[in-house]
DNA sequence: TGAGCTAAGGCGAACGTTCGCGCGAACGTT
DNA sequence: AACGTTCGCGCGAACGTTCGCCTTAGCTCA
């Protein structure tokens, strides 16, 4: 590996190797010609400072820890890959990167322990938070720095940054109300997730705002998986049809495929017939028949701040706030468009 | 960060810290009785050691780099998602972690020079290598340890671990010949991508065995992204009745997802009147209307073989071969099977 | 009894940094 | 001319490991 240390730059420039580490941390007091001498040296052996020995010396480490839980069965989330690439981006602007380790139980805080106590890493990034998740609570007992891509209650105080779901559905809602639809239902995740109820909030909001009552058969709860959405779309069809939605929202876009694909099963013209709206925007939503509605999360504003939160913590810098949320923004495709499914289905994605 | 080191277990122990270090290392001469002490203040103490300290001294990092290549405009490939997951848990089995970092320009070798030099990294493993791909070019010139999924071209000697698309194709090709097609249409990557190659040599190889002559104007080109699988079913529609395919194999996934689209939307009954097929297995694939007939490569077996290489070149361990050729396997699923199009879109995905 | 051997563990050194203090020379001030 | 101050840079130490060599005690055997 390199060969190349502050010794053999120090040798070449005619200086002590103390100074040249200095020099090129800026720390130092040097005539512009020896700056001059020192950085040609440098230029000149390709010089490059050894990890290691400076996390060794400070105390401390250039890296970011993020676990990578793997969905296994069914599905990988898409919109944590785009997550990643984002905070692999804003860390590399400080000079951090991000070490991605394998967390075959996301409830279980051992292997942030043994990473942080190792000195491997700084702080973690955590997304898809759980309410009370464990994880959580151990890294804010230990004080380790972390931040976290959603809020896994509202007592805990922790650094977070989150997309505002609740207005997300509700424009979503707002959305169905002003194509006409009065019949909404919603499909969304079992009780206890603070991603869901926030996006129900907005539902119901909505529909409040709206003067309509809510109607609790409307309302349809399972695992995010796509079969969750086709047999929602079933139980809603069993109902006699002056009960039936008319258009179906739901809390993610792998929910809203089930169900796209029951109601083009049961002949439906989805759009025209039945809206339906997804969450999330998953890049493949804008290709399904017909293409998705849905609700884009700005992921690379996510990436940015919570890298910018966990640095400030590791850093020991000015902190403006302890929680960031960010509003989303809605995405108006064909299934959720009376007259235009058929002309939506060519066209290309919106951007 | 951690405050208890070898000199603290020692002290407890009433050893000097270098044995403590060697008893930890299995490299110990010590008495059963001593052994037991030092361990016992391990546990008591709750020590771990420090990695930067370490890799210091080792002169290696216990870090893998991975690059993380951005699609931004449109699609993040799932396939590189598993394969992340895989590789993090097989490095994990040897106490090395993957670092990931954004390399904003795929072609650029730089950031993985500097990665190593800085002792950051002991190698690299990468995915989606390009023909003649000049990052693969520098490491192997700087014999930096590295394990490539994919080949760059057949006379760069490197290590490797790839799928064999030549055979997978085949096996797609001879499905729907078993379907009773004739009219087997190509879409593929444009010339100079290797797996295109033979993926593309896996179709003429089974036209050939099965005494079909190529039909040059059924081979149509583009980039990877569904908007390419739209317009080839466009061009290949506007061809007079009797010379349209009757089945449509395409390099990827996201090309079918543009042809199924394309062909539903001209009214067309996938499977029945139309088949179509895919290659990788994106997981949303089985929820397709119909679901789609793929090709799926052995992410995890791919992943696991890579690590082991790569590590192989960092420990200078016995290396049994420099490349690894793994076998994919055919999914079958609604959108190439004639009669049962109905039936399979209610299925659960095959597994 | 003394030479030789082995087992058990101590010791010094080194990996490449960063950081605070110290020191001499040049300079300005009285 | 003597004295303080600043500038420019050197020096020692420390971060926590690993590794090879050395020391000592106890034992065996001629």
């Amino acid at each position: 590996m390199s060969r190349v240390t502050l010794k053999d730059v120090a040798a070449r420039a005619g200086v002590s190797y103390q100074t040249v580490s200095k020099v090129l941390n800026g720390r130092a007091q040097v005539t512009e010609e020896t700056h001059q001498r020192i950085w040609d040296a440098v230029r000149e052996l390709d010089y490059r400072p050894n990890i290691s020995a400076r996390n060794l010396r400070k105390q401390a480490s250039n890296l970011i820890g993020y676990p990578l839980h793997y969905g296994g069965d069914d599905f990988v989330h898409p919109v944590l890959d785009a997550f990643l690439h984002s905070i692999a981006n804003a860390a590399e602007a400080d000079g951090f990167h991000i070490l991605t380790f394998a967390a075959a139980d996301p409830r279980d805080p051992s292997p942030y322990r043994e990473l942080y106590y190792r000195n491997q890493v700084g702080g973690f990034i955590l997304a898809d938070v759980n309410r009370n998740d464990p994880r959580v609570e151990m890294l804010i007992e230990q004080s380790i720095p972390f931040t976290a891509f959603g809020r896994a209650n509202d007592e805990w105080d922790y650094h977070w940054v989150d997309v505002d779901g609740r207005t997300g559905m509700r424009q979503v809602v707002e959305h169905l109300l002003a194509q006409g639809h009065e019949r909404i239902a919603l499909i969304t995740w079992p009780g206890g997730s603070r991603t869901g109820s926030a996006r129900e909030n907005g539902y119901r909001l909505a529909l409040q705002s709206a003067g309509l009552l809510l109607d609790a058969e409307l309302i349809v709860r399972g695992l995010n998986a796509a079969r969750t959405g086709r047999e929602a779309f079933q139980q809603l069809w069993r109902l006699p049809a002056e009960r039936r939605p008319t258009a179906v929202a739901c809390v993610s876009d792998l929910i809203a495929l089930g169900v796209l694909h029951a109601a083009n099963g049961a002949g439906l013209v989805v759009g025209a017939e039945l809206a339906i709206t997804g969450f999330d925007d998953v890049t493949l939503t804008a290709y399904t028949q017909p293409p998705l509605t849905t609700v884009r999360q700005p992921i690379a504003e996510v990436g940015e701040a919570t890298v910018a939160m966990v640095l400030g913590q590791i850093l020991e810098r000015e902190q403006p706030e302890k929680g960031i949320l960010l509003p989303p923004q809605l995405i108006i495709r064909g299934s959720s468009m009376r007259g235009t499914a058929v002309e939506a289905a060519g066209a290309r994605p919106s951007t």
